[in-house]
DNA sequence: GCATTATATCTCAGTACAGAGATTCTTATC
DNA sequence: GATAAGAATCTCTGTACTGAGATATAATGC
């Protein structure tokens, strides 16, 4: 990671305003929302980057966390559903799982219903870790948040909310 | 981490029951702000599936995309410059124009200033394909944010901007 | 000019997943 | 209870990246 201001060099002009205006008819058409999908996505990766440094601290990958908390506090969850919810592939989480085992923070158990599916359950360890790391990364979300008064964060999480409900329902049904 | 939120805390007398109320008031404190959180990673990833799969059809990665937008719109840029623009590793930047290289859409030209430096520049095929592909990935986008209106579109943008900004300037160098 | 330090890119090993198909089990029907 | 369709998980291969160090060049102080 550099991010040194750059030394003085003829810097790489080119002739913006010729170039937009070659592509005026179209980018004028779409240019708010290319520019709403490009402030998403930064604002996503600024955020993410806090939230991974402060999981990271605990040799946590944020889908892994994303399992332990979901555990921590919804209780035990088959593995299909832990899918759903954070979104990952079917190999997906059996991988995070296995690792969340190796770690000694989550088991497997038997669901008595049916004998396909497995249950994740937090162990002793792994929920003593949640109450231990839990507030610290709760308050690294807020901060990574602060840039935001508190109504525009509601107004950002209706807006959002709308967003990734209509984009999720919309032509992609499967979330696999 | 200079901010340390205390939780209020019932001062004496802190049996279980005392405990968890004070994780509960942990998690109440916050629970808006991991819902923002939550909802912002959901709407990336929902936006993020739409835009692509459309980019998938002509063979490309997002990242591949951003480059070729980046060109397309602005000219030929630095490794350097594309690499902090569209947020990648050092190795990923070399990697990425690689194989754009490889599939005759970039190529690299030497800085006449820095001979450490290199310049990407659009070929014309990347030019060529550029034209053709990107109103159709404009609209694709367009498509994937019709969830919320004109207005709350440009209400979103205004948000996502400042917290972006925001959350990429606290102790995390710029991105521009 | 020459050494020193900083920077731009590249190399290489490793990580975190995605996706397709295999495996194991359930449920419905005969 | 045997068979077949469907579902949940696991296995395996592939892809897109990250990050630490290597190499070449630039800028600066002597």
């Amino acid at each position: 990671m550099t991010t040194r201001p750059a030394p003085k060099r003829s810097g790489a002009a080119a002739p913006r305003a010729a170039k937009a205006a070659a592509n005026a008819a179209v980018d004028a058409r779409y240019a708010d929302d290319l520019k709403l999908w490009v402030v998403l996505a930064r604002a996503h990766a600024a955020v993410e980057r806090h939230v991974s440094r402060d999981i990271a601290e605990h040799g946590l990958s944020i889908a892994e966390f994303g399992i332990l908390e979901l555990l921590y506090h919804k209780g035990p969850q088959l593995l299909g559903d832990i899918q759903r919810r954070i979104l990952v592939s079917s190999g997906g989480i059996t991988f995070l799982v296995d690792r969340l085992e190796a770690k000694g923070l989550v088991a497997r158990e038997a669901c008595p219903d049916d004998r396909r599916a497995r249950f994740a359950v937090l162990t002793p360890a792994g929920r003593t870790m949640m109450k231990r790391i839990f507030p610290r990364h709760a308050a690294a979300v807020s901060r990574a948040l602060s840039g935001l008064t508190r109504d525009e964060r509601q107004a950002a999480t209706r807006l959002l909310r709308t967003l990734g409900l209509a984009a999720a329902g919309e032509s992609s049904p499967g979330t696999d």
